[in-house]
DNA sequence: CCTTGACCTCAAGTGAACTTGAGCATTTAC
DNA sequence: GTAAATGCTCAAGTTCACTTGAGGTCAAGG
């Protein structure tokens, strides 16, 4: 069997993980991944970068910035290779973020549907017009971060 | 009474909404908003703008872009002032996005359940190795943006 | 009147997360 | 052994949604 199947090339581990090349390298050059080289200077890849990858990918649906995930990816064990263990403690991190997520759209779906049902699109009552939620949902760069308020002006 | 209780100056809007004096002047070279002068120059906001910026807060937390804000608010009626029923047409159409958008993270955080629980992180179950529904959450540009696959380099 | 705070324009800058392009090297399959 | 596919670097460009700065004007209270 040939290398291959333990080392992957930028193209592979880019059809894997639905990553394009460039991102790719520009994860590399940010140091939230790493490579070896081939002797003619080519990238290779250990497959467990492929877990590594998907978890930059979730961690940014769940709204983390890549400078959050590199913090993240930092508590990993540094001697070994990190276990199925180390990915699911990193994982649970996000939890309580996912959840106050769900939470928030939630409210303003409830909130629109109040709004929608009655008719008042009141400055008291209705979603539209209480900024405070909506600012905790969407901070500065970073949409679907919740404990920046908005800051003015 | 003073002229201020109709017109409202771009400070008085932003405080009103939370949005930055220079966001406001922003949407209005956008488009999005709009301001009748003084003889000085100065801008004068209809009070109906207070509900067209809150409209542009909220859509954008449910994943609009101003783009998409803009052509929403394109379907408001022409010659007279939006009322009430208008504005909840229009966030109506918002539902099923937030429909889908909370139905996604629900899914997210169920894997991550199972996967905690398990210990699996398996390339088959796991969330974190199936990148179709984290795609489908993240779009290029615009997070939370639900209908455009990721494309591959 | 006059000062002071709010407002004006316009161009340029910011930051996040990548992408694109030019020009060149390596690998792999035939 | 060679051609096509894939890979390399580095600098610059892109998009979105604003912000900042310079240099100047307007308006409201005292």
């Amino acid at each position: 069997m040939p290398a291959t199947t333990l080392e992957l090339t930028i193209g592979a581990l880019s059809e894997r993980t639905g990553v394009t090349v460039s991102a790719l390298r520009f994860y590399e050059a940010e140091g939230l991944i790493a490579s070896t080289r081939t002797a003619g200077g080519q990238r290779r890849f250990h497959r467990e970068m492929l877990r590594r990858v998907s978890f930059i990918r979730v961690a940014q649906t769940v709204g983390l910035s890549l400078e959050e995930v590199r913090t993240a990816l930092a508590s990993l064990p540094e001697g070994r290779t990190p276990d199925e263990k180390d990915w699911a403690t990193l994982s649970a991190s996000w939890r309580p973020r996912l959840d106050q997520q769900i939470a928030m759209m939630e409210r303003l779906r409830d909130r629109l549907e109040r709004c929608i049902g009655c008719g008042c699109l009141s400055l008291k009552v209705c979603a539209m017009f209480n900024p405070e939620d909506v600012a905790a949902l969407r901070g500065p760069g970073a949409r679907f971060v919740i404990d920046e308020p908005a800051k003015r002006s």
